[in-house]
RNA sequence: GGGCAGAUACCGAAGCGGCCAAACGGGGCAGACUGUAAAUCUGCUGGGUGCAUCCCUACGGAGGUUCGAAUCCUUCUCUGCCCA
């Protein structure tokens, strides 16, 4: 049967940064011990885009724990919510998906949550299941719910109206819309990130408007990306996704700043908060090298999404390259269609797609950024004889082989 | 409905008739260094052409004034603020 309340408590409490009320938790816990009935812990998932990465996996990976602890989860695909458009940023319009393209962005992210949720124990909805049967009438009683200035609590809000940013009024029905979808399913609890707080509590303040037995509500926290200053998210392309290549998870976990170790250990590595300590300790003390506890946390996320041999195999990679200065064991082959066996250097690069323009094939080429068969070239306009397979490095880590056709 | 302010490159933000492909910051890229794709330092950062006081594209859209416009005028679109 479940485990005991306790026990509960603490597999859910581990790395949280809200868990309101605590207090309800337990209570619902305990009733569900009782009867043997498990609770419906829900999931938003946007599914805009459906790429997830490893910042997305914080959540899911609680989720997991839920369901490890005998609980059902309850995961709703946003295709409605997405269809309507996320309302954020000023300048870009995003072109408005329709109701077929969020299904099948749903499908692609449920092949990717599922990477970490268990597949029994798992609810799949679609909310335009019953928000796209509602009508105006609905809406106007849904929205009566709330104040304007309850709305403008949300700190996203509140900085956006002071500092005179645009805020459109669709965007107020998104917490309302997503809140409905609580009271459709009557969860027992919401997860999301911290800054999915307001909108959770919509949810639970929706549930108690509509007589149902109010969520308790749990946050995350929300990872920074590679770059270790803003959150991971694709559109920043500092994210490390749940489909990367061994290689790539490796290569960019090596890339987190150090000061970041702990958290990603944590939350992306899940490591036991024990050995999260000792690790912060020996890095403060300076027993414990920053290099080798990011390989062993790179390491960690690789077996997790791939397996302990690639994991080993990523690190040897990264040791040849970038350690010992070799080149990677699988190489891109480029043939080029060419009127002549020689080409011009800056055109080659073009031609490869490894600069975007010939301006920054020169500047790569004159920064000395460019090598040719282990020779470091830093004239653009020298010939390159490509009849036979040559080796081109751009930049640290591009590599490919070309030749002429 | 009325008044006022604003729209600049990937983002933020200067510039307010020529010296503007546009200061500065962030981001990105490259180099040096290293412990790694960390940190730090340096350089570059619209496109074309063998590269220059040349051409093209670009300061919300469309016109206009001027030898010359990101800069002035008209109008349109969008946004914010204030009043009703």
């Amino acid at each position: 049967m479940f485990p005991s309340l306790n026990e509960q408590m603490d597999v859910i409490k581990q790395g949280v940064v809200d868990l309101l009320p605590e207090s309800e938790l337990a209570e619902k816990i305990e009733k569900s011990i009782k009867s043997g009935l498990p609770l419906n812990i829900k999931l938003g998932a946007d599914p805009s885009r459906p790429d997830l990465h490893i910042g997305h996996a914080v959540v899911l990976h609680k989720m997991r724990q839920f369901q490890d602890l005998g609980h059902r989860a309850t995961l709703i695909i946003g295709d409605f919510t997405a269809m309507i458009g996320d309302p954020t940023g000023k300048s870009k319009t995003r072109p408005q998906l329709t109701l077929e393209d969020t299904k099948i962005n749903g499908q692609s992210y449920l092949e990717q949550a599922t990477i970490i949720l268990l597949k029994e124990r798992l609810q799949v909805l679609y909310n335009s299941e019953w928000l796209n049967a509602m009508n105006f009438v609905d809406v106007v009683k849904l929205a009566s719910n709330y104040t304007v200035a309850q709305m403008l609590e949300r700190d996203d809000f509140s900085n956006r109206y002071k500092t005179g940013v645009p805020i459109s009024i669709h965007e107020f029905l998104y917490p309302l819309a997503q809140g409905m979808d609580s009271v459709v399913i009557k969860s027992d609890v919401e997860l999301g990130g911290t800054d999915q707080k307001f909108n959770l509590l919509v949810g639970r303040e929706l549930q108690k408007q509509y007589g149902i037995d109010a969520q308790c509500i749990l946050t995350m926290p929300i990872l920074e990306g590679t770059d270790g200053v803003q959150k991971m998210s694709k559109s920043l392309d500092n994210y490390i996704a749940l489909t990367d290549s061994p290689k790539e998870m490796f290569g960019k976990t090596m890339s987190i700043p150090d000061n970041l170790i702990s958290r990603y250990m944590r939350y992306a590595g899940f490591f036991d908060e024990s050995y999260i300590a000792k690790i912060d300790e020996g890095l403060k003390d300076g027993t414990v090298h920053p290099r080798n506890a990011k390989v062993e946390t790179a390491m960690k996320i690789v077996e997790i999404y791939h397996s302990k041999v690639m994991a080993q195999s990523a690190f040897d990679e990264f040791e040849r390259i970038f350690v010992n200065k070799d080149i990677p064991d699988i190489i891109d082959e480029l043939e080029l269609d060419l009127s002549e066996p020689s080409i011009q250097l800056s055109d080659l690069l073009v031609s490869a797609e490894l600069a975007s323009s010939k301006k920054e094939s020169r500047r790569l080429i004159e920064q000395g950024g460019v090598m040719i068969a282990g020779e470091k070239i830093t004239d653009p306009f020298a010939k390159i004889d490509i009849s036979e397979k040559k080796l081109l490095k751009v930049g640290k880590r591009k590599f490919v082989y070309v030749k002429a056709k």
